[in-house]
DNA sequence: AATCTGCTCAACCGCGCTGGA
DNA sequence: GTCCAGCGCGGTTGAGCAGAT
């Protein structure tokens, strides 16, 4: 089995766009709305391959895009939601309207990693920085570094961890219901979405460590990724939840538990306002 | 003025997931 | 069940710019 070649190899376009290349792109989704990338760049007569093309309107082109500085709100939102959610970038986007996952990535690796090193916490794992750690960084090194200290030294309980296993549908949960059950096999590997009892659509994520232990974290997601209604939402309906190990509802303990023990208490129920605002 | 150095961010790359055939 | 196109995501690169030397 094998991929289609991308640009590269078929002697496409590559590099910077050019303003007529952006107006063809436009005018073409304008008309036809966005969707069939790998055949739109044929029919919009570009010589680019549908990822450019897509990854240009995303991230440049879309009418809805915000241009300029983020402004401290979101910085501060920015800083926030990556302790919660590590990069996820297309998720922490989702709660900044107007701002793509590409632009918050950048941000954080060029302001926001240096700012919050600077302040003397490690930009990776939220945790504070020994003198040593602090030095100046040149740029070039940054990423590598970030990955040498990836996980070194940290012994902080934290809600977030990397790498989550993205996980299948299930067909086992009730839409209409209250009331879902989930088998262990499917619920330690799976994303789901189910339906509340107020028709709120809930995405279930539920994520565990790279060595596949049991200590895990279940995030919810509303319809706009609203981790905190949908969290309380299941707190509330959580005797509803079954699995046939007792799985899901042990995992949901320990979610429970580490939100708990997190020594920022406050810091999470500001979060929680700042992502119902 | 020329060169160096560091920074920014648009764009690319590779991987994994989904869903249809 | 398998294959594959399509898509989305996170990590990385490198051109271009600005400030320092």
């Amino acid at each position: 089995m094998g991929r289609a070649p991308c640009c590269s190899k078929v002697g496409l376009h590559r590099g910077p766009w050019t303003p007529r290349e952006d107006a063809l792109l436009t005018k073409y989704i304008q008309a036809h709305g966005e969707g069939q990338w790998r055949s739109l760049p044929k029919r919009a007569g570009l010589l680019r391959c549908g990822k450019s093309c897509r990854l240009r309107w995303m991230n440049y082109l879309r009418p809805d895009i915000k241009r300029g500085n983020i402004t401290p709100e979101e910085d501060d939102l920015i800083i926030r939601m990556h302790s919660l959610l590590g990069n996820r970038w297309s998720l922490i986007a989702g709660r900044l309207p107007g701002r793509t996952d590409n632009e918050i990535k950048n941000y954080w690796n060029t302001h926001l990693s240096k700012k919050l090193r600077n302040e003397g916490t490690d930009p990776k794992t939220g945790d504070k920085l020994t003198e040593k750690k602090k030095g100046k960084k040149k740029n070039k090194q940054k990423n590598k570094e970030n990955n040498n200290n990836n996980n070194k030294g940290s012994e902080k309980t934290l809600v977030y961890l990397p790498k989550p296993i993205r996980v299948k549908a299930l067909s086992c949960i009730p839409r209409s219901d209250s009331t879902f059950t989930l088998d262990s096999n499917s619920a330690s590997t799976s994303q789901e979405k189910v339906q509340s009892p107020e028709a709120k659509e809930v995405n279930m994520v539920w994520e565990v460590g790279n060595d596949g232990d049991n200590v895990g974290n279940i995030v919810f997601f509303g319809q706009d990724h609203d981790l905190v209604n949908s969290a309380s939402y299941v707190e509330s309906h959580s005797d509803h939840v079954h699995t046939d190990h007792g799985t899901l509802e042990k995992l949901y303990e320990e979610y429970l538990q580490l939100l708990n023990v997190e020594d920022k208490p406050d810091e999470l129920d500001s979060f929680a306002q700042s992502l119902l605002m």
